[in-house]
DNA sequence: TGGTTGTATGGCAATCTCGCCATTCGATGC
DNA sequence: GCATCGAATGGCGAGATTGCCATACAACCA
């Protein structure tokens, strides 16, 4: 493999990477609705505040949500708009591997 | 969290984490424009084969590829037709990141 | 049947991930 | 200043991932 490919590969592995977490997936939900701060997403995710912290950091990382501080609170935001894509082939993923269990069962 | 959510958001979480490997998403990619069997593949990718077998079967688990066995070959497939979207919104998101880079240097 | 070729699996060490606790940092208020 | 509240970071053990080697398995051919 040519070492361009390569490195654009393993960027985009990041970017998937930083997704394949329920919680994380959780909040990129609720983040694409509304900004919140990361006590309310903390009561939304039910973990440690530490550990909601830390999966904003790797969200934040690869450009999947921003910032804005606002005096202590720091208020997330998803900054892409193509998650609904993202969210509705992953339902397609799974509807359509259900299907196939279905009919090997045939 | 309500347990049918979680479950929901876990689903595609595994999804998420099949795709989240420089190497799967370059057997994603190659999948998609044709079938391939496994020694084909691990020439392209460049690791040992046991270690595509091995991607192959978790890229499986999740159902977005299939396999066709003819003879001693297995030949993979790619088996839903939204991976554009991905990739592109993954492009996305690398090209905004960098944007936002360079004007919070400025 | 025995050998060859293509694929899958076991096993293992190195590395990474996860989540909590404890602590630190920053802004605000007394 | 110093106490408080929200958020970020360090650190650590438990568990998962990764990639290779060796091996097993399955189909084919001589």
């Amino acid at each position: 493999m040519k070492e361009k490919t390569r490195k654009q590969y393993e960027a985009r592995a990041k970017i998937a990477k930083a997704m394949a977490h329920p919680s994380r997936l959780l909040m990129l939900d609720l983040l694409q609705k509304q900004e919140m701060c990361v006590g309310d997403l903390t009561d939304q995710v039910g973990a440690d505040q530490s550990t909601v912290s830390k999966h904003l950091a790797i969200l934040k990382e690869v450009g999947l949500v921003g910032v804005r501080k606002e005096g202590a609170l720091s208020y997330y935001r998803v900054t892409c708009g193509c998650l609904d894509g993202f969210f509705s082939c992953m339902e397609t993923v799974l509807l359509s591997d259900l299907k196939g269990r279905q009919n090997s069962l045939k």
